[in-house]
RNA sequence: UGGGGUAUAGCCAAGCGGUAAGGCACUAGACUUUGACUCUAGCAUUCCACUGGUUCGAAUCCAGUUACCCCAG
């Protein structure tokens, strides 16, 4: 009998997927991770520390329940120390330089399926498992089944040993039927609410929560259109591109209605530019450098091929075409222009039938 | 201190005697395992610069006061 050992967040989704492992034949245990320390990672501005216990042993608590309701073992795994050290601090890096890096798919980079999957191999497991809606077959990935609940785009830089160590049960079946399941098992967290928010940190005052980490350095904000400054912002780092809420700018004497989205930022001048209404070109490209690409075809391809790309979590697919232009990187250009592609962020792309083919990051736009 | 103009919520701005549009911002919620976007709701319970007056009734008319703007000094 193979050994799976699952990581349970104390939400439903992994719960669920245990679960189906047991059901399918695996002997399952189960394994909470804890890898942030709001005290010891200075996290205190924009943090709610008004409820009585921590988010976290509460989530422990859920897992603890589920475990025992599934008659799992469990396990509990602190990686606090390797995720400051291989997501965080690349997180707030890449803050400081002006970009929007996504952490969660770092974190599934070096935590879950890495400092995790050692971890679990140690303790003689064949295989690790999570609650991720994503479809292996094969060696492959593909989008989940649920196309509302894909998380596929997060495990875009898996390499295939990792992929080849992990098992995905809910592939195959949408969110309503998981908590569908979860209420025939009476489980306790069949009605959680989704988690929301950086995996593991939770739902912050996002802007708060970075001037824990980056000082606040104050600016102009300028309208890209006439040059004419509209504002003061108090870091440019703190915006990203195509961003509307936090610019405090409201009617303007002589300009058009409308409200006003982040269209670029100069880090040096600390100048934050802005354009009014979201249909601004300001706001539209259609050629993309992602660099770091992680390739999960058989071969490269070694001219202009078209595939289907997301370049932000839950985007519709872009048709676009892409070519290597050395190892790792590619330039890709999309068929229609595109809103608000962000430096720092994943683009991902896909082939027709659903297999995550690469995934990269996106460094430079035009 | 001659003439003209404007003063409506944080900002822009309708309203021209009948009991305060709309937009932006902001706040809350929804959506969401990144950051965003988006959606929904709330946002002057009548000091509409201030003080009087006319009127059944005024932000809307009249007078005065104050502030700012423009043109002439």
């Amino acid at each position: 009998m193979s050994k799976v050992i699952v990581g349970l967040s104390g939400g439903v989704d992994s719960a669920v997927a245990a679960y189906l492992l047991k059901k399918q034949g695996y002997e399952v245990v189960g394994a909470f991770m804890r890898n942030w320390d709001s005290f010891a990672n200075n996290d205190i501005l924009g943090n709610n520390f008004d409820t009585p216990i921590c988010p976290q042993e509460m989530d422990y608590n859920d897992a603890k329940r589920v475990a025992e309701i599934l008659n799992i073992p469990l396990l509990r795994i602190d990686f606090i120390e390797e995720y400051w050290r291989d997501v965080f601090s690349y997180f707030i890096e890449e803050y400081k330089k002006g970009r929007t890096p996504n952490p969660d798919v770092l974190c599934n980079k070096y935590i879950k399926f890495d400092a995790f999957l050692n971890f679990c191999k140690e303790q003689g497991a064949d295989y690790i498992a999570t609650g991720h809606y994503v479809k292996k077959i094969g060696n492959k990935l593909y989008k989940a089944f649920d196309k509302n609940k894909d998380q596929s785009y997060f495990l875009c830089l898996l390499n295939q040993k990792q992929i080849d160590a992990s098992l995905f049960p809910l592939g195959d079946i949408d969110k309503p039927t998981v908590r569908k399941i979860a209420h025939e098992l009476n489980l306790n967290v069949a009605d959680k609410k989704d988690s929301t928010g950086i995996c593991f940190i939770g739902e912050r005052d996002f802007r708060k929560f970075l001037q824990n980490y980056i000082p606040a350095k104050e600016g102009d904000i300028v309208d890209i259109e006439t040059n004419e400054v509209i504002g003061r912002h108090i870091g440019v780092m703190y915006y990203t591109l195509g961003q509307r809420k936090g610019l405090g700018i409201g009617g303007l004497k002589n300009h058009k209605t409308g409200s006003w989205f982040v269209v670029d930022k100069d880090i040096e001048k600390r100048i934050l530019y802005v354009a009014q209404g979201d249909e601004a070109k300001y706001l539209y490209h259609d050629t993309v450098i992602v660099k770091e690409v992680n390739f999960l075809g058989e071969e490269k391809p070694t001219t202009w091929t078209e595939i289907n790309a997301k370049f932000r979590y839950r985007q519709q697919d872009n048709r676009v075409k892409y070519r290597f232009i050395d190892d790792t990187t590619i330039e890709v250009k999309c068929i229609d222009k595109v809103k608000a592609i962000t430096p720092g962020q994943m683009m991902v792309g896909y082939l027709d039938d659903g297999m995550m083919l690469l995934g990269g990051v996106i460094d430079k736009i035009y």
